[in-house]
RNA sequence: GCUCCCUUCGUCUAUCGGUUAGGACGCCAGGUUUUCAACCUGGAAAGAGGGGUUCGAUUCCCCUAGGGAGUGCCA
């Protein structure tokens, strides 16, 4: 036994001392402005700024906006909206498209070092490759005829009018690389194409441009979805053909959606303009998009920070993990019912300026799935609803209105006046409460019919038990 | 087609060969002397299938099935 936790000590405190010899991470978020964010996106952008945040580190905003085409500025802000509004702050950010300059040095050194070859085949052309080469069940990769056209062969595609793209040599070997969520990982560069690095326009994929950004930014650790693992192995190359060393790097599994199939139908519904819409709090997001998928229970958490606390890699599962948008609404509910009336206020206002009181709040907020939901019960309180009187009620309403305790409403006057109901007429239980919450409000649910009594005043009572 | 990854209650997961397979959410029942919510107690609920290895497999290996991803002059 002793000398277990011998032992234990001695891990622990290797692991302190790693730690503590870690420079501190920097990690970046690299949306492209061609769109809106998505639970997908965010969940990337969130794993990136937990990550940072736990271990004191830095987080960035690139903009990936190579493909000029595509990129529009209302993307782009739209992108930087969402993450305030989430919470996601950067420490820095930067747009791709000033940087061409950089990206353009990168190619003129990978063209001195013989990586980066000219390639003068049409999509077209590249296209029917692949499909012969699926058709006898190969695998669909480029077959390298730019790597050995000769100077006279390229003058000629030039006459033709044909422009150059321009490819990445892969090195045909084994990458390796400790993914921080796959572990061990290996991609045989053999089998893949050598990437596309330029277009025949002259225009930069993201490839190049991200490991020359990388570098240049002093990114520690790369961290986003397993649809990456395969664009790591190549890039892993660039890296090092560029003179760096890899970042760490970091493949957190797919979200699905709940039936397990595939999300990206459903994206287009799940933008968080939508989610904001419909009264879903940034934290409810942020607390299912940190545990789903990990060993944490899927829980409500009140703050960015202590999910950053409780983040680690080591948490996360390799399978993908079903996105419901149920239980979004769940973990809302759980913040909405515990929200302090100052988070709520602004909101509050905006519905009804007299629904802004603390006492109003926290009267309703158990009954709210969203500070929104609150809505319903402003005319019951400020307003004018219809009462709910069955007829065989009747007698008891009319009785329970002239039993009424004289004076200004308080705590007390709810226990009071039922007591006398019960004891004036017999009822007791649900057949005495249920006609005049029913009565009263106008609902067969809603926040404690006491309470409500006092909001609404004398008037308004006797005007709904008449 | 080919390559990679994955598969434990409905869901997210724990289990580093020997457990009554644990927890959480959800669900069901009861309680808390009106509803809802919250809270408390209890309950139902799982190792995809088939082969191995082993004294013993949820755990290790293989096959099958199913799911995800990649295979772009998208990111």
């Amino acid at each position: 036994m002793a000398w277990h936790l011998g032992r234990f000590r001695v891990e622990e405190a290797l692991l302190l001392h790693k730690g503590m010899a870690m420079t501190k991470p920097v990690v970046r978020f690299a949306p492209s402005p061609t769109g809106n964010l998505h639970v997908g996106n965010v969940r990337t952008a969130l794993i990136n700024w937990l990550f940072a945040k736990s271990q004191g580190g830095q987080f960035l905003l690139r903009v990936d906006d190579t493909d000029l085409e595509r990129s529009t500025a209302e993307y782009e802000q739209g992108i930087k909206d969402d993450l305030n509004w989430l919470g996601l702050t950067w420490d820095d950010t930067f747009k791709q498209s000033e940087r061409f300059a950089m990206y353009d040095a990168a190619a003129e050194k990978l063209r001195e070092m013989g990586l980066l070859y000219a390639c003068y085949e049409t999509a077209e052309e590249l296209d029917r490759q692949r499909k012969l080469q699926r058709a006898r069940g190969k695998p669909p990769i480029y077959n390298r005829a730019g790597l050995s056209l000769t100077d006279d062969e390229k003058a000629a595609y030039e006459a033709e009018g044909r422009k150059p793209h321009w490819r990445f040599k892969l090195s045909g070997e084994r990458v390796v690389w400790n993914d921080l969520v796959r572990g061990e990982q290996a991609i045989d560069t053999s089998s893949l194409s050598d990437p596309v690095l330029i277009r025949a326009d002259g225009s930069y994929l993201y490839t190049l441009p991200s490991c020359v950004d990388d570098i240049e930014a002093g990114i520690t650790h790369v961290v986003r979805g397993e649809d990456h693992v395969t664009n790591s192995g190549a890039q892993i190359e660039i890296f090092k053909a560029l003179g760096g060393t890899a970042p760490n790097m970091a493949h957190t599994p797919l979200l699905v959606g709940a039936d397990g199939a595939s999300l990206s139908k459903r994206l287009g519904s799940l933008g968080m303009g939508e989610l904001r819409g419909q009264g879903i709090e940034p934290l409810a997001i942020c607390s299912l998009l940190a545990k789903l998928g990990t060993s944490d229970n899927v829980e409500i958490r009140d703050s960015l920070d202590r999910l950053a606390e409780e983040f680690a890699f080591s948490k996360i599962g390799r399978a993908p993990a079903r996105f419901d948008e149920a239980d979004l609404k769940s973990l809302n509910a759980a913040l909405t019912h515990a929200m302090p009336f100052e988070d709520a206020k602004s909101r509050l206002e905006a519905l009804d300026p007299q629904a802004a009181t603390e006492v109003f709040w926290t009267l309703v907020r158990e009954n709210c799935e969203t500070v929104e939901d609150a809505a319903r019960f402003i005319p019951v309180a400020f307003g004018d609803i219809t009462p709910l009187i069955d007829a065989e009620d009747r007698e008891f309403i009319t009785s329970a209105a002239s039993l009424l305790p004289d004076g200004d409403f308080t705590s007390e006057t709810w226990g009071a006046w039922t007591s006398i109901l019960k004891s004036e007429t017999g009822r007791k239980g649900k057949g005495l409460f249920m006609p005049l919450r029913k009565a009263l409000t106008g609902m067969e649910r809603g926040p404690s019919v006491g309470d409500m009594l006092v909001l609404m005043g004398r008037e308004r009572a006797l005007r709904r038990l008449a």
